[in-house]
DNA sequence: ATATTCCATACTTAAATTATATAGAATATT
DNA sequence: AATATTCTATATAATTTAAGTATGGAATAT
C-alpha cells in the first residue's frame, strides 16, 4: 500500500513552484534539476497538474509554469486523487459490482472507513503548510 | 495506493474462522470453497498468520486451522501491518536515507502524519466487530 | 524566422503482485 | 505399520502495474 511516485513527484512540483511562487514562470529544465525529476517525466506529470487548474503555464521563451491557486487552496487530498486512478483503498469500496460478495460484507465497510480517515487527513494538509517552516534557500 | 490481495484475503480468511470459531479445526479446502481463493494461494496466506501467532493448525486428517486468539484482539492493524511489506505509504517515512532530500522535508512528515491516522483506523477495528453485524449464514 | 518552451502520445523497461505447481512432513485412522 | 489426509515450504510462471524514455508537434517571445 504505498503511495505511487507521481503522487509525490506531484506534491514535490507543487511544493517548488510555491516557493518560488513569486519569481515568475518557472521552467521546467528549473524544476527537474531542484527536484532530480527527469524532463520528460515532469512534463508528463504536469499535465494532470494543469487540468486540475492547479497550475498554469506561459508558452514560448521566458515561458514556464505557476501555480493556479493560493498554495493554501492547494491540499495534499486534491493532489492523491488525481495522480491515483482510483483513490479508494480498495476497488469494491467504489465499485462494489466487482466482488460477489459485496452485498452484505463488513470488512468491505471497514476499508472504506479507513480511507475516508487517510482523506481527511490528507484534506487538511495544504501546501501552504508544506513551505511554512522548511528553509527556502536549497536553491 | 491500493491494499494488496493479500492484506484482504489474509482479513477474510480469519473473518471464515472467527465464523466457525466454535467447530473445530476449519480446514483450508473449507476456506477456500466459502471464500473462493485457491487452495494454493490460501496455504501461502496462511502462513504468515500463524507465524504472527494469529492463527494455529491441527496436522493430519480431520485437522484444519483455528484462530488463535479471540476475534476482539486481532486487529486490521495487525493483518496489514503483516501483508504489506513496508507499511509505510511512502518509503521515506521510516527509511530517510533512501531520499536525498529528507533531512529537511516537510511533504515526508505530511506522509508520515496520514500513515499514522490510517493505522490508528485500521487497528481500532477488530475482527470481532466485522463478524458481530454481519449474517453468519452465507456459508 | 527561429530558438525556446510547453504539449501529447506511443513505447519500453522494470518491478511487484498474484497465482500455480511441485515436493515434502506430520498425524489420525485403519 | 500402511495410508489417506492435511498442513508446510519453496520454486516458478503469468499477469499487471508503475516508472520512465523517446519522438514529434504546437505556441510564442525575440
Amino acid at each position: 500500500m504505498k503511495l505511487s511516485t507521481r503522487s509525490r513527484y506531484g506534491t514535490r512540483i507543487l511544493v517548488d513552484l510555491a516557493r518560488h511562487n513569486d519569481q515568475g514562470p518557472i521552467q521546467i529544465g528549473e524544476i527537474s534539476k531542484r527536484q532530480d525529476i527527469s524532463v520528460k517525466y515532469l512534463e508528463q506529470l504536469i499535465r494532470p497538474l494543469k487540468q486540475a487548474d492547479l497550475v498554469t503555464s506561459v508558452r514560448g521563451p521566458k515561458g514556464g509554469h505557476l501555480l493556479a491557486k493560493n498554495p493554501a487552496d492547494i491540499t495534499l487530498g486534491q493532489i492523491v486523487r488525481l495522480f491515483e486512478g482510483q483513490s479508494d483503498l480498495v476497488e469494491c469500496v467504489s465499485c462494489p459490482e466487482k466482488c460477489s460478495m459485496s452485498d452484505d460484507c463488513q470488512v468491505r465497510l471497514a476499508w472504506q472507513d479507513a480511507t475516508r480517515v487517510l482523506y481527511e487527513k490528507l484534506d487538511a494538509t495544504t501546501i501552504a503548510d508544506l513551505i511554512q517552516t522548511e528553509n527556502s534557500d536549497n536553491l
